[in-house]
RNA sequence: GCCCGUGUAGCUCAGUCGGUAGAGCACUUCGUUGGUAACGAAGAGGUCACCGGUUCGAAUCCGGUCGCGGGCUCCA
């Protein structure tokens, strides 16, 4: 593929920069479709995105509907067509200012103003339509051969709340039909396992209007909550943690010694009791550290870890909730590390391995950022770069990859974020380690040092899944809620073919039970196929057990599983064989 | 919080030009006793999100509030 430089000289593309420039000519073709449609648009900026493209549009007071975005599609399809020729050319800044002044791009003259004095400004031009860009670009319009105009959205100018709204155009573009269409299917099956649906159809929790943001539990939800806590409970004490559980709500003196009462506020509700004002609880480190504090320590206990299952409440802007993803009270599964500083690199490898093991056994990959000091911070410079020092060291030593991401640290300290990527290739983030040297100052906390003096701990906050809610949420979409069984709601579904063999269904369901599989009888005066189909789409249970006549005079059992391979068997061997798998909690691995 | 869209039965959705509501699934009852992805019939179920306005009359038109969806900002 060939493509402009901003030099002028045309070049074959490396191959894994062609989507890039694909999508970038994109958003320049869809900008000139939009400029010979509404003369008046100005135009701010118009990348290329991860699956296609956008371009931020002032549109004065115009409001676009979906026929306006087939319109705007189609006169991109007409300058494909056309066949335009894409050429570049450098202006010195005064003329650059000049010729965007002259076609009033007021957002690209300001853009200018943002550059570099000695920058080189160059343009891309084709028919009327010029566009500043660093480029490359196609040669030619008719190179974009498979997109389309998805959607429209507000984005404000340059990412910051205090500008202009604009309208953001969305798009998406491939090199081919073949790809276009691959991921339209992508979107699909995306849509099917959205959590939101599935976790109506199997009953694992309710929204309601009564309570935005705040999800409601049912049964079979708080199982797979219940089972993931358990296995989270198993893996720490085998790692040497101890559990603690610290309140809800909290006097507000104690958020201000934190830093959260500056920090976090807007984030925070609170409450008022017997005149005093109290905070409820956004993060669980100050009810961790009162734990620490309420005794004297030596440099002998340490590391003391400290986990706890925390209920935390944040006010999020109601614009940003969505399903599991973003709610306003969720569990984190918190624990806070107290230790010396010699212990800093063998402490964040231990978290780092106990996260690894986790994330491998729901069949995730996953990528790690290092994140560094935000501008609204806490703390000495010195204890930033020690602690962002201590995080690299960890992860040199355990020779991992990683990019850094500025200032995107927690107020208090630098981090460690895992990117988790699911069986359709989204990736979430879920864990993080976040070594804090301010909470230690803030409260004064001490050890007994081997000389007899005291010295300050640092402390380390970490989570493996996040948060238990939003984990789910990404499970329910990882799996398309077909559960590995050792988390499936329902194990084992009885299906009776007639009413003549229920009392052996009876039978066996109580066999199951008793030897702690959950397991449930679906006894309603239904034909066999009418019940698997359910079993199947709505239940997604890891195995059915047919039960008619034929069986129930061997006293054998029919079971399917969900390859809706059929084997006929005895139960004893059943129950052995799924209470391995139930103990062990093998991986399912979705395809 | 901001932009755009949207709100009708438990779920998925119809409802024309303004004339006080409809389907399928689910649910209940009855019949049916069935063999690996939907057995048949009947019944019940709605202050059309909420508040106000226009109108003889509003699910429908207008305004506001709230919820929801796609984004922005933010984030576990």
């Amino acid at each position: 593929m060939k493509v402009i430089y901003n030099d002028g000289h045309v070049d074959e593309c490396p191959e894994d920069e062609e989507l890039h420039v694909i999508r970038h000519t994109a958003a320049h073709i869809m900008a000139q479709a939009i400029s010979r449609l509404y003369p008046d648009a100005d135009f701010g900026y118009g990348p290329a995105t991860d699956n296609g493209f956008y371009y931020d549009v002032d549109l004065g007071d115009r409001k676009l509907d979906d026929s306006d975005l087939e319109a705007i599609e189609t006169e991109m399809r007409k300058i494909v067509k056309e066949n335009e020729k894409i050429t570049t050319f450098c202006l010195p800044r005064d003329e650059a200012i000049k010729l965007m002044e002259d076609r009033h791009e007021k957002y690209k003259v300001e853009h200018i103003g943002d550059l570099a004095e000695d920058a080189r400004i160059t343009f891309y031009q084709q028919g009327d339509y010029i566009d500043m860009c660093v480029g490359p670009h196609l040669c030619y319009t008719k190179g974009l051969k498979a997109f389309k105009v998805t959607g429209q959205s507000g984005a404000y100018w340059k990412g910051d709340k205090d500008n202009k709204m604009l309208t953001r155009i969305n798009g998406i573009a491939f090199r081919t039909k073949d790809e276009l269409e691959a991921h339209m299917k992508l979107l699909e099956e995306a849509a099917k396992r959205d959590h939101r649906k599935i976790g109506r159809e199997m009953d694992l929790f309710m929204m309601r209007d009564e309570a935005p943001g705040f999800p409601f539990w049912l049964p079979n939800g708080m199982i797979l909550k219940n089972e993931l806590i358990d296995y989270w409970r198993e893996i720490h004490t085998a790692d040497g943690y101890v559990e603690i559980s610290t309140p809800l709500i909290m006097n507000k003196q104690l958020w201000k010694t934190s830093g959260h009462w500056d920090h976090y506020k807007d984030n925070m509700y609170s409450t008022t009791i017997d005149d005093e004002e109290y905070c409820i609880k956004p993060m669980n480190c100050p009810g961790g550290v009162l734990v620490y504090a309420s005794k004297p320590h030596s440099y002998r206990e340490l590391p003391i870890r400290a986990g706890e299952l925390g209920l935390v409440h944040r006010h999020e802007l109601r614009g940003a909730l969505h399903g599991l993803f973003r709610v306003r009270c969720f569990t984190q599964d918190d624990a806070h590390i107290f230790m010396r500083p010699d212990q800093i690199t063998d402490e964040i490898m231990g978290v780092v391995h106990l996260i690894d093991s986790v994330y491998a056994k729901f069949g995730f990959k996953y990528h790690v950022e290092l994140s560094t000091r935000p501008d609204n911070s806490m703390g000495s410079d010195e204890d930033w770069a020690a602690a962002t020092d201590g995080l690299k060291a960890a992860l040199d030593k355990l020779g991992m990859e990683y990019a850094i991401n500025e200032g995107d640290g927690a107020f208090y300290g630098p981090k460690i974020d895992f990117h988790l990527e699911d069986s359709l290739g989204r990736t979430w983030q879920c864990g993080t380690i976040q070594l804090d040297f301010q909470m230690p100052l803030n409260f004064d906390l001490t050890y007994t040092d081997a000389d007899g003096s005291k010295k300050r701990p640092i402390m380390i906050h970490r989570v493996i899944y996040g948060s238990i809610e939003r984990f789910i949420g990404i499970l329910i979409e990882h799996y398309a809620g077909k559960f590995p069984t050792w988390l499936a709601p329902c194990q084992v579904k009885v299906l009776p073919v007639s009413e003549k063999t229920l009392d052996y269904a009876k039978g066996v369901t109580a066999a199951l039970k008793a030897a702690g599989i959950r397991a449930t009888l679906d006894e309603r005066d239904e034909k066999i196929g009418y019940k698997i189909r359910e079993a199947r789409s709505i239940d997604r249970v890891p195995y059915m057990l047919i039960l008619g006549e034929k069986e129930s005079e061997a006293g054998t059992i029919s079971v399917r599983d969900r390859t809706n391979e059929t084997t006929s068997r005895s139960l004893d061997d059943f129950i052995a064989d799924i209470t391995e798998e139930v103990s062990k909690r093998t991986s399912y691995i979705p395809e």
